[in-house]
DNA sequence: ACCGTATTTGCATCTCATGCGAACTGCCAA
DNA sequence: TTGGCAGTTCGCATGAGATGCAAATACGGT
């Protein structure tokens, strides 16, 4: 997503207004790396800012979602996670600490897909992949 | 899943009991290819074992992908999905009418995984990796 | 500084899922 | 075939995650 100070013109330009609830929300999801729920975030946030709401969280969450400046993703864990990452990249999903690493893939658009009794799949019109790959993170590895 | 007959066999095994309740829905999701929520699968149980729990559906599920027969999956969609084909395979969905649909892909061992700021990923064990493709379906390409 | 409108907040509500215990029943053993 | 233990079913309560709603508040253009 975009920086703070960009995120305020674009609120103000379209008539949303910026509180000190959305500017020190902006603040803690910009470079974001650690794909936090909403709760999550709400922890954080009430450190700062004692009182804030959690439905205010939810509330900018969605905003910032539907301006295409936050990706939430649904892993299997429950809550819904918001990436501040929305260029083309995929994820690393530990399943012993939960952890969540962007990474990046090559040669996505070439794989060869194909339905069980079919040549192909073309008939379906892909606009988006999402790759989650399931594991263990480093550190994981050795305490197994 | 395997079959009816052989998950009869399974269950038994383990010590555990063959219901009418449990013998329906092997039925029902044997070769089934909808990817139901333990709602609709309990909608459709219903309509021919009136009475049957929520509670058993959501039981027998559980206790199928423990045992493997099911695999769980979690779209953005809220409820969790399960699905009896527990191959090697990923999911096409329409962002329309939420339609899933298995689908079979080539050279996901060979993708090239790689950090942001780093050469490449094998830090990290892949122990599988799941490919959701988005998009629209046929039918729902028409109706745009 | 004013005022209209967006926002914040707290509470109620909703969905999905699981815990729990009483009543019931599959199925092994005698 | 029957008795009885252990696993099941089922309904209700509970819990997590998320959203609806309305009154009070505050942003920001004028």
């Amino acid at each position: 997503m975009r920086t703070p100070a960009e995120l305020t013109t674009a609120f103000r330009s379209l008539g949303l207004k910026v509180t000190p609830q959305r500017q020190l929300l902006f603040r803690l999801l910009h470079d974001n790396t650690t794909h936090p729920t909403a709760e999550a975030l709400f922890e954080v946030a009430s450190a700062q800012m004692p009182g804030i709401s959690l439905r205010t969280v939810y509330q900018t969450l969605t905003d910032l979602a539907g301006m295409g400046e936050l990706q939430s993703i649904a892993f299997g864990g429950g809550a819904i996670r918001f990436d501040p990452n929305v260029g083309q990249h995929h994820h690393q999903v530990c399943v012993s600490c939960d952890e969540i690493t962007d990474v990046y893939v090559d040669g996505v658009d070439q794989l060869n897909v194909s339905l069980r009794n079919e040549p192909d799949a073309h008939s379906f019109a892909t606009a988006s992949t999402d790759i989650v790959f399931r594991g263990r993170c480093v550190r994981c590895a050795d305490t197994v």
